[in-house]
DNA sequence: TTGAAAGCGATACCAG
DNA sequence: CTGGTATCGCTTTCAA
């Protein structure tokens, strides 16, 4: 035990500012470091007399005193961080408002949101990194994450673990996104208006398997047994591979064709009516996700609707999940998708 | 001082199995935590021998100890967090792109990227909130921080604060993004081709003003002492709002508009054809970003092509700064724009 | 009403 | 080469 050593001459200005602590917020107000986390903190167990408190707001204030979270959330032995990864693949107006909506409902309840850039670390290994910030939860689409992984996590200290995605996986909440059901909509819809050769774009780009592969998926299933026939198109964001795919359309024989989403409809759609394709009379298309430029093509543009489950519902399940430890990991929500009928098909 | 007290009689399976801790591995492999320590950082400075390193690298994993962040940069005084805002409105490719590269970069010198959802607090409360955590850099747009919000974050430990945006903060390293120069380009290319009435849309939605302010003010800069007006045509992103504004273009008088962006322009294109106005004939329309989708309309979108410095060239200011804390904050890109001619304008 | 002190988890100094 | 141990900033019991 040794007693508290009392500071060497210090320099009257020193060179570099060290950062305030609730110790120096202490001294310079003449109480203790309890008293000060007790008037900072608004402890409702403990009654500060209003002169005390008042030298200590103004304390910390002239110091520009800022607490620490870590040291905090180390002592109190967690934190209400929300980690998500940061989408590595620029997210779509849809998505992005989705995870606004999450972000501020999370807010409202106190979770403080955080986006990790995961950095291409995949699976276990980002798994260890986020698990390494201890967050008291965690939101994830799936794809980055096996049972491994929400095991580690939680083993760190994560109440909640929600994967967002197609499948449940183990220990997890699931809010089960299947994007399957996206690409089911479009292909019935094609099928009950006569088409039966049906070509399904699927973006050369990566980061966008996650939703394509599911999509493709979901056609294949809505024109099983009827007879009519899936085309897979692989295509680039870029005008010359729309050219490239349209200057070989017509020796593809397609009636329809199901584009992903709306940006890559437009994209092919440029192209067609460049080949003169007709849109719809030859070839029937239908894009995803109802962005409004597709309202503003010629022909205006048949789209699937999708609705994503509210940031605020999201946040809900979060919170009770993070509050109520027993509660059992459970899938909680499902993407519901329906076909806007418009003039492209 | 008291004894390390021993364990009170344990359950056999704790329901909830407490998070392992340095302290358990060292006592699985039995060593200290120190030798526990040195081994997992691979500290130079002290040599352990293989055998011991086998066995604590052993119980590291069999128990799934993953270090406790906070408590390191506790123990440290520092970390290698960089933080950024979250957009709180949905950005658009060309930022995210940016963002994407930034983040990336930063990973590659081993920083740590978060985006912290500041959820609406502005200027100095939010500065006190990203303060709290410790970020040894912090990289925002300008606009949510003020020479006040810059102390606070240095005073709490931040090496080095970036700021983009279109001017000098006090203390603040300033990534120079002056959108003026996104007007102006715009302005000065309509101008010479000979347009006097020049329309300016200004996005309804919040959030863009940092944008459409100082482009506007770039148009009004290009146009002065030529003759020609600027009028400001405020437009929400919906269609019936580009209708309206299209129904009464006629009774404006304008020969030439600058869209603020390309999704804006594509809304008033569309908008426009529907009332017969031509383009570029009657009106020359001009947009911003250089997105694809302007290349897909009819005309093909004239557009004003913007240069942001890369993520890369960033990432390595923020760690220069950080590297070098005597480095003077100062000005240290600009960003360059100009027009793409098409077929609009 | 206030203060002393234990301790959260990890690191690094200094003895052995 | 390895093990005590003080320490980072903060919260919270327990005593005064």
């Amino acid at each position: 035990m040794r007693v508290q050593t009392p500071e060497p001459p210090a320099p009257t200005v020193p060179v570099a500012p060290a950062t305030p602590t609730s110790a120096d917020v202490a001294r310079l107000a003449g109480v203790s470091r309890a008293t000060v986390s007790y008037v900072l903190n608004n402890s409702r167990a403990v009654r500060i007399s209003e002169p005390t408190r008042r030298r200590v707001h103004e304390a910390a204030e002239e110091l520009g005193y800022v607490p620490h979270a870590a040291a905090r959330s180390l002592r109190v032995g967690h934190s209400r961080m929300v980690l998500m990864p940061a989408p590595s693949v620029p997210a779509g107006p849809l998505y992005s408002q989705f995870l606004n909506d999450l972000q501020w409902a999370l807010g409202r309840l106190d979770y403080t949101v955080v986006q990790y850039g995961g950095m291409g670390l995949r699976g276990d290994q980002a798994a260890r990194a986020w698990a390494e910030l201890r967050p008291v939860a965690v939101v994830v689409p799936s794809g980055g994450l096996g049972p491994q992984g929400v095991h580690v996590l939680k083993r760190s200290g994560a109440r909640a673990v929600v994967v967002m995605g197609p499948e449940r996986i183990e220990g997890a909440h699931t809010l089960l996104l299947d994007h399957r059901e996206v690409g089911r909509s479009a292909g019935a819809h094609l099928v009950a208006a006569g088409r039966r050769r049906i070509g399904v774009v699927i973006p050369r780009e990566a980061g966008h398997e996650v939703f394509s592969v599911p999509r493709l998926e979901g056609v294949r299933r809505a024109v099983e047994g009827t007879g009519a026939t899936v085309t897979e198109l692989p295509l680039g964001y870029r005008e010359e591979a729309a050219a490239r795919l349209a200057g070989r359309w017509r020796s593809l024989r397609l009636d329809a064709v199901f584009t992903y989403n709306d940006e890559y409809a437009q994209l092919l759609l440029r192209a067609l009516q460049d080949e003169r394709v007709g849109v719809p009379d030859e070839t029937a298309l239908v894009g995803a996700d109802d962005l409004l430029l597709g309202r503003l093509l010629r022909p205006r543009l048949s789209t699937v609707r999708i609705e994503l489950p509210s940031g605020r519902e999201l946040a809900e399940l979060v919170d009770r999940a993070v509050r109520d430890p027993a509660c059992v990991p459970q899938v909680h929500s499902t993407l519901a998708a329906r076909v806007v009928p418009r003039e492209s098909g």
